[in-house]
This record gives structure tokens, sequence and C-alpha cells, in this order.
DNA sequence: CATGGCGTTGAAACCGATTTCATAAATTTT
DNA sequence: AAAATTTATGAAATCGGTTTCAACGCCATG
């Protein structure tokens, strides 16, 4: 095991302080420029690898930042973390993460490791069976930012990045209707989340505007993965007269839907149209193409990181504490899984 | 910003001295287990908090790990990562991510990102591009152990987590020899990379076998992604006569060219069989269901997470030193695109 | 009763960078 | 030329656990 040059070392070789050494390597104005160079090369020379440690240590920040997600295994979850992963790399920080599992408890046990860990940051998509936030407080307290998105809980301490829900399940249901359809089926997950809570009320607006009545027996509660589609479809079959159109709160779901009804016999969009959510790659590969609401989830991660990252180098809390929500442009993609001329 | 609390306000508050909190806090034998409890119930009482940095400090040691993936926004690659997320958390460590986007200098400064922020273990998959391991030198000067997983380059000072892509490559083609196939097509993506060119070795072993002629025109190079089909089924139109039997080296990339070759009226598998790579979840979710070989991305991570986490608890290098490689067991899915009486 | 050994505790050094405060040197002002 | 600033550098304290080494108290052994 080598030992590990520290800035004595260097001092000690040039015959200056490690004060100075210090304030060189950092860039500090009071340096001279020839003094600077002097270190720099000698620093260069000898190997020097900075000690995160004793500088964490000092400046009590650890260029950290914690992402929490209900799933990593998700298409739509690992862009998100993509996104952020650009945006936090190009700032010298680092991505630390961790994965609820849809468990509040798990949930929580992150948190608490998370703030143990010290973090600088937190990024949390919630787990859907979370009834509150109060886990962050401790985070609150020592004013440490925490960023939510898309699964999130509205409250005036945090800020959220979201895409506006209701108008994606508004804008999916009108287009279904404005096809022919007359009762229109909406798969949706645990309501107590925002988001298929706001897709569901997007989806109950766009049948009051056009004057449809809203059937209760139509909105199917699912978990919403690649294998419910079976579930979903043996329900839609029972159903008299059987829906004309499908809007599934997400894309594996509505492609395992598309596939279970080819099993059927029944063709899709004749007999009945279906609109997903999120664009996953899914979407563009199944047959016929499945319309459905673009989600940016890379930019998503993106601007949530770039969002906590000015908030951190800004030496202020008055970017974050003022911006309470942000939204980003989600759009109907039109395929040939809703198209019927 | 309230004062964070520290064993020496234990101490003082107990009368004791801040060694002792020290060692009670550490579970150290050498406390009395009255003096233990006592500090114990004061710590939590007082909501102290163990200071991570000066704790790294002087122990050196982070308890993060490095994960360097290609791309985390694939289906394999995120349930490589979940698998490991599970591993590291069990163990009290953290996952620190970033992905090299295939870029052999992303990749290159991800490592050296890695090493600056003092990870206690390094796990990669390597991007397509790099072609050796020079750049992971340090790491193998302080003897912090890196392991490769999936993208390997062979190599005595590291140890590798892998499937038998040569075995897996001769199954997939074996299997469509004996259904009849006369002249299979393969596509790879960049043959230096340890998967493709296994799989690829595995194809024509099978091949041989079966005494069946190799013809070099017959493999394709692609990049392997969900847009690629388009491409891969033009050349294969053009050939005379045209294959009818297609190994794709990963499942999107089958699921595209199924797609497109529907789109042409060709039908699968009578016109052409296919057989795809990985067991990602599109291959269930397309008609027909894809043919592919199941590669154990979430086993692949926890065992790869385990192995590196035994080897850091374990005081002696042994372990991961004389373990050089460990396959996993894959095997061959069949379903429908393949399969024809 | 003296010596050895074990169990328990503490004083002080240590990890290595940062920061405050002081000081010497160079420059400008009067 | 003396005084007032500015510039450049250093000594020492600091961050908060961990570790080494010493010591104290208690019991057992001869």
């Amino acid at each position: 095991m080598e030992k590990e040059i520290t800035i004595y070392d260097i001092a000690k070789d040039l015959g200056l302080s490690p004060t100075t050494v210090s304030r060189a390597l950092n860039n500090h104005p009071a340096v001279k420029e020839k003094t600077r160079k002097k270190i720099y090369d000698a620093a260069v020379e000898m190997g020097y690898q900075s000690n995160v440690f004793a500088s964490n240590l000092r400046s009590k920040k650890t260029h950290n930042i914690g992402v929490i997600v209900p799933r990593l295994n998700s298409s739509f979850q690992s862009s998100v973390i993509a996104g952020m992963e650009k945006a936090v790399n190009e700032a010298g920080y680092n991505l630390i993460i961790s994965q609820s599992l849809e468990s509040y408890d798990k949930e929580k046990a992150n948190v608490l490791a998370m703030f143990n860990s010290r973090v600088d940051g937190l990024l949390v998509s919630l787990a859907s069976n979370t009834p509150n936030i109060d886990h962050f407080t401790p985070f609150i307290k020592k004013r440490i930012p925490v960023l939510f998105f898309d699964r999130i809980i509205e409250n005036d301490q945090y800020t959220g990045i979201v895409i506006d829900n209701i108008q994606a399940g508004y804008k999916a249901t009108t287009h279904l209707i404005e096809q022919g359809c007359k009762r229109i089926a909406h798969v949706i997950g645990y309501t107590k989340i925002n988001v298929y809570a706001d897709r569901l009320k997007g989806y109950k607006y766009a049948l009051m505007d056009k004057d449809m009545p809203l059937d209760e027996t139509l909105i199917l509660h699912s978990d919403l993965n690649e294998e419910s589609g079976k579930d979903i479809v043996e329900k839609l079959l029972k159903m008299k007269p059987m829906p004309d159109g499908l809007f599934v709160s997400n894309d594996a779901c509505a492609a395992s839907c598309l596939q279970q009804l080819k099993l059927k016999g029944i063709s899709v969009p004749q007999d009945i149209a279906i609109v997903g959510f999120n664009n996953d790659v899914i979407s563009r590969l199944v047959e016929p193409n499945i319309t459905t609401i673009n989600y940016p989830a890379y930019e998503v991660g993106e601007v949530a990181m770039k969002n906590l990252i000015n908030h951190l180098k800004g030496d202020s809390d008055r970017v974050l504490q003022s911006t309470n929500k942000i939204t980003l442009r989600s759009e109907l993609i039109i395929r040939g899984s809703s198209l019927r001329k």
C-alpha cells in the first residue's frame, strides 16, 4: 500500500505552506500566478489526488445527489435517470440511486439511508402507497433540498417536476371520442398517486365536455405491468356491450392488452381503439403501433437535476423556494391503435 | 441552522470520554454493556447522527460502490442495476451510477471520476469501443477491486461475471437448424466486444457441427437498437435466396426486425424463423412471441454485487483474486417466432 | 501481601483539507 | 520619505470520529 500524497508533501517539497497549496489548487485569487503554476506542476508530477474525505469534512458537502425511484427496471424511470446522469455528470456531482420497490417502508428506509450518507440534495418519485411525506422532514429541517418528479404529493415545502396529467388524460380521451368511440374504458393504477388520479380526472372532464355519460364500471384498476393485460381483457370481454375504446395509463400494459385482445380475435382499432401512455419503445414495436402520450422522461430527469444543482450552486434558497411546480410539455402521438376512418 | 450533535456532546453529557462513546456506538467489545446502553439511549434522545465525513476520513472508506454501464435506459442494464441495488442496500453500501453512452472517452472520464470520489469498489460493463482496460490501473494500484460484468475483457487481474455466450449462440443457432432453417442470418453488434464475438463463435460452431456452410455475407452488423430493423430487413430482402432463419443478438432489435418483416408481408416463422437474445419484456409482447435466450440480468447484478461486497468485507484479497470468472446459467426459451412444425 | 492479568476507560494524536487571523512584502498615496 | 493600502503567504485552529497507548481498578494466583 503506497502512501498518499497530501498537500503537506507538496508544501514541504516546494518550501511553501499547506495553506498556499490548498488555495492554489482551489484557484483562490490570493495566490500569485507564478506560485500557482509551480504548485500545479508539482501536484501533477507527484501524482497528488485530493482527499475528498478531508475536504468533505470541512466543507460539509458530499457532492452526492440521491435519487429514489419506485423501480429502476422500468423504461420510463431508467430514461429519467439517464437524463439525470447526464446533468449531474456535467456539474461534477455523483448520483446515488436506490429503489423503493413501490413500498412505503422501503422508501422510508431509503430516505433515512440517504440522509445518513449526507447527500447534498434528493430527487424522489414516490412509491404508490406512500400516504404522506413526513419522512422527508429531516431534510427540510437541515435545509437540504428535496425535489419530487412524476409521482409527487403537492406541498408548499417542496418543488415538483411533472407533466399536466389532467390535460394528457383529457387529450387521450377526447381523441378516442373523436374517433367515434362511445364506451371508453380507462385502466389506471393506485389512485392515491397524483399521476393516475389526474389522468382519471382528465378522462372524466373529457367525457363531460362531450356530453358522454360517466360509467364507473368502465374504470379498471390494475398493476399496470406487462402481464396484467390478461386480467383486463377478461374483464372487458365480460362487459355488455364491450367497450369500443381503451385508455391505459402506461404503454407496457397497453401493449399487453393489445396482445390479449388480438389473441381473442378482437381487432384493434376497429373493434376497440387503444391509447397508451409514456411513449415507451414498446409502443412503436407492436402491431398496430400504439397511440400514446409522449412523456419526456429524459427531459424530466435533466430538468429536475439541473434545477437541483442550480439551487445547490446558488447560495440562497430563493430559487427553489419560489418554484413550486415545473410542468413539462407532453403531447398525444397518434398511431395505428386508435386511428379508424 | 441547528448545530449538530457530536460524540463530544454525548460524552460531556454523560461524563464519559469521546473514546468510549465512539466505541460504544461501534459495538466495540471493550465497553461494558451497561455503559453502552446508557450511551445508546443518550444518542437516540439527543438525536445524534454519525458524521460520515469524519468517519470516512479516518477509516478511508466511503461505503460507496461505483457502477459504470454503457446505457442506463436499456431493459437489460436497468435490470442488472436493480439486482445490484438490492444487494448493495442490504449490505449498507451506496450505489453511485454513471453511463458511458458507449463512448470510450466518456468511460475513461467516468472511471477517473469514480476514482476521485473514492469508491470502495467498481462494477463495469464496458463501452463498445473500449480497446483495452488500461484506464483501470489506478484502481489496481490502490488495490480497489474492479469487477466486470456482461461486457468484459478477459484479463488475469480482474474478475468477470458473464453467461456462456458461445454456448448461448450455439443453442440459438442449433435450434433454428432443427426447425429446418437452411440459410441462417446472424445480426450482431461491434465484434470487438466479447458478447457479440462469442455469440458469433457459437453460431459458427453450430453450423460447423451440422455440416452447414458458413456464408460470411449472412453476418450483418448493426447498432441493435429498436430502429435498426428497417435496415436489416432491407438487406435481408436483397439476398437471393432470402434467409429462412434469423438470429439477432438482442430482443429490441429482433422485435424491430419482426415488425418490419411483417410489414413487408413476410410471415414469421413460416418464411423466416427468428431467435432473439436477453428475454426482455418486449419478446413476450410482440406477435408472435420471440424465441430468445434468457439472460438473467437481475441475477447478474446481484451476483456481481454480492461478490464485490464479500470481497470488501473479508480482509484479504484472496477471494476475488482466485476467482477469475463467474458464469451464470442461461437457457433458450422457445416461443412462436421460431416454431414451425 | 505482592505480582500478574483482565476488563474498562481516557488523553492525546491522527486523518488531510480548509479557514481565520496575523504578518511580511510590495505598492500606492500623501 | 513616511504612511496607508494592497498583495501574498503562513501558523494554527478546525471539522468529528477513530485509534494508539497508557492507566486504573479489580480479581486471582502464588
